[in-house]
DNA sequence: GAGGTAATAT
DNA sequence: AATATTACCT
C-alpha cells in the first residue's frame, strides 16, 4: 500500500491528468477503430461505476470526481477519434471484454473497478476514515488479537440497538460501523449461540482506542474510544494544529477533539457487562467503580468512565422505584431497552447467580411503592428496571 | 489514587 | 432531555 501518489491528487483540471489514464491513453493502439473500442469500452465501465457509486455521492464526492473526471477525458479522447473516423457515434457503448485497462488505472479506479461484481464492498469506502486509526490503534493493542475482534464484531451487531444515543450526536447512518473496525459490515449476522453459552470464552471486552485526531473527522458516533486517559491526556498537550488543510473540520470540532475525550458509547454489551458486574459486587450501591471496571473486563474502559456511568444508573435507579403512579420504567427511554434481550436471550444464567427474574414481573411491576431500595436485592430489579420494559407479553422488545 | 457528587459539555 | 466528561471535594 504506497502511499497516494501525487497524481492522484485531486486537481481535476482537464489540463492535469492523472497519470496513470494516461498512460492508458498512450498504451492504446494507433489503429482508431481498436482504440475507439478500447476507450469506449473504458467509458462504460467508468460510467458504470459512476452510477453505483452515485448512491453514496455523499460519502465519496472525491470519488464521484474523480470518476467523473475520467469520464470526461476519456470521453473527449473518444469524440477525438471519432471525428476522424467520421463514424456516428453508435458505438459509444459496445461493452467489449478488455484485458487489463483496470491496471494501468490509478489507485482509485482500480480498486472500484475490482469490486465491480460486489461493488457493496466498496461501501468500505467510508471507513478509510478511521481505517488509519485502527492501524494506529492496531499496533498498539495488539495483545488481544483473535479474542478481541469477535468483540469487536459483537459491537458492530449491538450497536445497532443503540440508535438513540448517537441520535443528537450526528448519527450518520454508517458511522457509527466506521469506528468500530475495518471488518465488513456483511458481518452484521451473526450467530448468537457462542455467545449465548459460554461468557468465559470471550471474556475479555476491548474497546478500539483510536487517539489520532487527524483522522478523527468523525468525532460523534459511537467510537468506543477507549482512551486510557493518559494518552488521551497527551493528546490535550499536543498543539491543535492538526492538518489546518482539513477543509471539512471546523475550528470547534478541531479543538475540541484534542481537548475533549470522546465520548464512551455505552453500546448494549458494555452495558450488559456492567450490569452483570454489578451484580456480582452486590449492587450499585456498594460496587466500585474500580470493582466493576475490573469486573467487566473490557479493555480501555476507564474508571471514571464506569464511575460516570454508575453515577448515571444509581441516579436511574433511584428514581424509577419511586414513582409507581404512572408507568415509570418506560420513561427512561430507548436506551437502554436493548440489555432486555441481552438479558434474556445472551445469558439469563450469568446475570444472576440464583434468581431468574422474568422481566415480566417487573415490567408491570411496581414494588412496594416505598423509596426503599436495598442494594443486594434491588440490584437485580435495578437492572431490570433501568432499562425499559416493554409490555410484551412474549417478553421480548421487538426492537 | 479512589470514590462520590456536582458542574459542564455534547 | 439524556448522557458522558470533567472538576472538585473527601
Amino acid at each position: 500500500m504506497g502511499s497516494v501518489p501525487a497524481e492522484l491528487s485531486l486537481d481535476l483540471r482537464p489540463t492535469f491528468v492523472p497519470k496513470t489514464i494516461t498512460d492508458f491513453l498512450s498504451t492504446l493502439p494507433n489503429s482508431s477503430s481498436n482504440k475507439l473500442s478500447l476507450l469506449n469500452d473504458f467509458i462504460a465501465r467508468l460510467e458504470d461505476e459512476f452510477k453505483k457509486i452515485d448512491a453514496f455521492k455523499r460519502e465519496l464526492p472525491l470519488s464521484m470526481h474523480l470518476l467523473n473526471d475520467a469520464i470526461s477525458i476519456l470521453k473527449e479522447e473518444s469524440e477525438k477519434c471519432l471525428s476522424h473516423k467520421f463514424q456516428p457515434v453508435l458505438e459509444e457503448f459496445i461493452p467489449l471484454k478488455k484485458e487489463c485497462d483496470e491496471e494501468e488505472e490509478n489507485n482509485n479506479k482500480d480498486k472500484e473497478c475490482r469490486d465491480k461484481k460486489n461493488w457493496m464492498s466498496s461501501v468500505q469506502l467510508w471507513n478509510t476514515t478511521t481505517t488509519t486509526t485502527n492501524n494506529v490503534y492496531d499496533q498498539k493493542h495488539h495483545k488481544l488479537d483473535n479474542k478481541k475482534n469477535e468483540d469487536e464484531r459483537q459491537y458492530m451487531v449491538e450497536d445497532p440497538f443503540q440508535p438513540s444515543s448517537s441520535r443528537n450526536g450526528g448519527g450518520r447512518g454508517f458511522l457509527p460501523f466506521s469506528s468500530y473496525t475495518s471488518i465488513p459490515v456483511t458481518t452484521m449476522v451473526l450467530p448468537p449461540t457462542k455467545e449465548e453459552k459460554e461468557d468465559t470464552a470471550m471474556n475479555k471486552l476491548s474497546l478500539l482506542t483510536p487517539p489520532p485526531p487527524v483522522v478523527k473527522i468523525l468525532r460523534e458516533g459511537c467510537s468506543s474510544s477507549g482512551s486510557r486517559t493518559n494518552s488521551n491526556r497527551a493528546l490535550s498537550s499536543s498543539p491543535p494544529m492538526v492538518q489546518p488543510s482539513l477543509r471539512t473540520g471546523s475550528l470547534q470540532q478541531q479543538q475540541q477533539l484534542a481537548s475533549r475525550k470522546q465520548r464512551r458509547c455505552w453500546s448494549p454489551e458494555l452495558h450488559r457487562r456492567f450490569v452483570n458486574a454489578l451484580q456480582k459486587l452486590g449492587g450499585s450501591q456498594v460496587a466500585t467503580p474500580k470493582q466493576i471496571r475490573e469486573l467487566m473486563q473490557v479493555d480501555g474502559l476507564t474508571n471514571d468512565e464506569v464511575k460516570s456511568h454508575l453515577q448515571k444508573y444509581r441516579l436511574h435507579t433511584r428514581r424509577v422505584p419511586s414513582s409507581n403512579t404512572k408507568q415509570p420504567v418506560v420513561v427512561l427511554g430507548g436506551l437502554w431497552m436493548s440489555q432486555d434481550q441481552y438479558n434474556d436471550s445472551s445469558k439469563g444464567s450469568s446475570s444472576v447467580s440464583g434468581s431468574p427474574q422474568s422481566p415480566l414481573q417487573l415490567a408491570t411491576g411496581s414494588r412496594g411503592g416505598t423509596d426503599s431500595l436495598e442494594d443486594d436485592e434491588d440490584a437485580k430489579s435495578e437492572s431490570h428496571s433501568w432499562k425499559i420494559h416493554i409490555h410484551n407479553n412474549t417478553g421480548k422488545v421487538g426492537v
